[in-house]
DNA sequence: ATAAGGGTTCCAGTCACTGGAAGGTCAAGG
DNA sequence: CCTTGACCTTCCAGTGACTGGAACCCTTAT
């Protein structure tokens, strides 16, 4: 598989797959005039990737949860921490965005949005 | 007022002010030796950044905000709008991160997460 | 004289890509 | 055989909004 045919199968784009090989979370062979080819363990290392990485899951972890996905020896009590944690930092940044949704709605509530300049908006922000 | 002093008035880093100064939304004196001095405006210019930011608005809606802010003729309309434009990012990156957690939750909860190998965190993001 | 505790600039790094330039390779058509 | 166009390659720079650190300057107190 070349780099655009594995991009089009996992949907990530062939930028994205170079920096992945760049970073070495994958390591596609070469055929002899330096093209990528990509094997089918490349094809479900990127998927696996492309699914972890929509989930939030930072680059870091993803290269901590594909070890483990390698490891046969894994205990699942490693896999299921690393989610605890990310699933703490999703809700912690879930409730910062209601805080700010909340403030705003508010805000933009009691604000006129007509031709003149008094603005409950800029007052808030510009209140002491 | 140095700069110490105004990031202690507005909980802004030091650092961040010298940046807003580096991207011009601020423009603070100087004295004789060089040290930026802060002027009254300047801290309510600041505080007015600190409370946009809190609120997600980027650097460039800031910079609208703050223009309108000191526009006596402006609409607040022109607000409004911006505001309610954000608030829809907000509520996109919320929606996002909704289903990242539902997901997690789920994953998560079918894991056992004992010394044993098997995993369906891992069995789902390697599915085909 | 010196030390502490400010201040200054400038450069590099963060995160996870993304865009673009300059050039090499390959298959098809004339 | 040549060209065209669609691929592929590497490398460098930029994104947003800071943040860390080095190297150096200024002021005040001891």
């Amino acid at each position: 598989m070349t780099i655009g045919e594995i991009a089009d199968r996992t949907g990530l784009p062939a930028k994205t797959i170079r920096y992945y090989e760049d970073i070495g979370l994958i390591r596609p062979a070469r055929d002899s005039s330096g093209y990528r080819v990509f094997a089918e363990t490349d094809f479900h290392k990127l998927a696996f990737l492309g699914r972890a990485r929509a989930l939030g899951f930072s680059i870091g972890d993803c290269r901590t949860l594909l070890a483990l996905y390698e490891d046969e020896n894994r205990a699942s009590a490693d896999v299921k921490r690393l989610a605890q944690q990310h699933l703490e930092t999703v809700e912690g940044k879930i409730a910062l965005l209601e805080a700010m949704r909340d403030t705003l709605r508010d805000l933009i509530h009691s604000c006129a949005g007509d031709s003149r300049p008094d603005c409950p908006i800029l007052k808030d922000l510009a209140k002491d």
